[in-house]
DNA sequence: AGGCAGGTTCTTA
DNA sequence: TAAGAACCTGCC
């Protein structure tokens, strides 16, 4: 199906935005990128096409679900063209990244992965995350209408196969001990086994925490084993949607101190700093005039 | 071959 | 409160 989409929406700078780890571009034979995203329990390929995304979905399951999951709602193109004009590096940054939006990805998803995330770059992520959803997700069936979209776009049918949702909380805690120690973990196997014994028994309620205000959320998850000021921002800018937090990882720290010495005018661009930290990672990762 | 990768925890002062 | 070491693993 056809959908027209007017506002900012890149998938290659959202694949490489480094908010999600289950976007990729698979391979294709036509001239155009195929975008193949995992999530909720399901997969889409999409091509990009100018303001229309050909989406391999039906109607129905576009309004239900992926409409939803890609932000539709918010104006990515208003907030980035809020960037203060004397502001070179975010005015720069802004133009770079045009086209990323901040998913609303499932929280649980997002609390595991961005605990593997410290201290790992992101293919070491993806990895990690590939190997859990292979070993303790359920398999994910393409349907007739997906098989049709793939063909038609000379998309390889291995793009489609094996495809594996993000375990939910209980089947990431029954995972044999075995296969857990098989996903690369190193030393954050025991933070993500507690933290989803924590969600799976209802120590941590994710649906609770859905209900709190944005520093309420923070200091509950920075009461998750594993968790830190970082992985508690990601979670809560990725996961629960949250766009006024403000992750600060290594490249951002180089980033506030070498262009905003004085402090990054963060009541300027409440309640969307997060949209900014995006730009702001995104530009400062990839260039070296930082 | 040693250092480092989108950090966090634990220890020490 | 703050600085420093240790931590798994894979990849250059």
């Amino acid at each position: 199906m056809i959908r027209e989409f007017k506002d900012d929406m890149d998938p290659l700078l959202i694949t490489e935005s480094g908010q999600c780890f289950r976007w990729c571009e698979v391979p294709s034979n036509g001239k155009e990128k195929v975008f193949r995203i995992l999530a909720g329990g399901r997969v889409l390929f999409l091509i990009r096409r100018g303001s229309e995304l050909d989406l391999s979905c039906s109607e129905k399951e576009y309004d239900s679900f992926w409409s939803d999951y890609l932000d539709s709602e918010n104006d990515y193109r208003a907030i980035r063209g809020s960037a203060d004009k004397e502001d070179d590096f975010l005015r720069k940054a802004a133009e770079a990244g045009k086209g990323i939006r901040i998913l609303k990805q499932d929280p649980f998803e997002t609390l595991i992965s961005f605990i593997i995330s410290q201290r790992k770059n992101i293919p070491a992520i993806r990895s990690s995350v590939e190997k859990i959803c292979a070993l303790a997700g359920k398999r994910i069936e393409l349907g007739a209408e997906e098989i049709r979209w793939l063909k038609e776009h000379s998309v390889a049918e291995e793009a489609g196969a094996s495809l594996f949702s993000f375990p939910d909380p209980e089947e990431l805690f029954n995972m044999p001990e075995k296969d857990l120690d098989s996903c690369s973990l190193g030393y954050r196997k025991d933070y993500v086994k507690r933290a989803a014994e924590d969600v799976f028994s209802g120590k941590t309620d994710l649906n609770r925490l859905m209900g709190l205000d944005d520093e309420e959320l923070f200091s509950e998850l920075l009461e998750i084993r594993g968790v830190g000021k970082k992985v508690a921002s990601c979670t809560a800018l990725f996961g629960f949607h949250r766009l006024d937090f403000f992750p600060v990882d290594v490249w951002i720290d180089r980033v506030l101190k070498n262009c905003y010495p004085a402090g990054f005018p963060f009541e300027r661009y409440r309640p969307f700093n997060g949209v900014m930290q995006q730009y702001m990672f995104f530009y400062g990762r990839s260039t070296t005039a930082v």
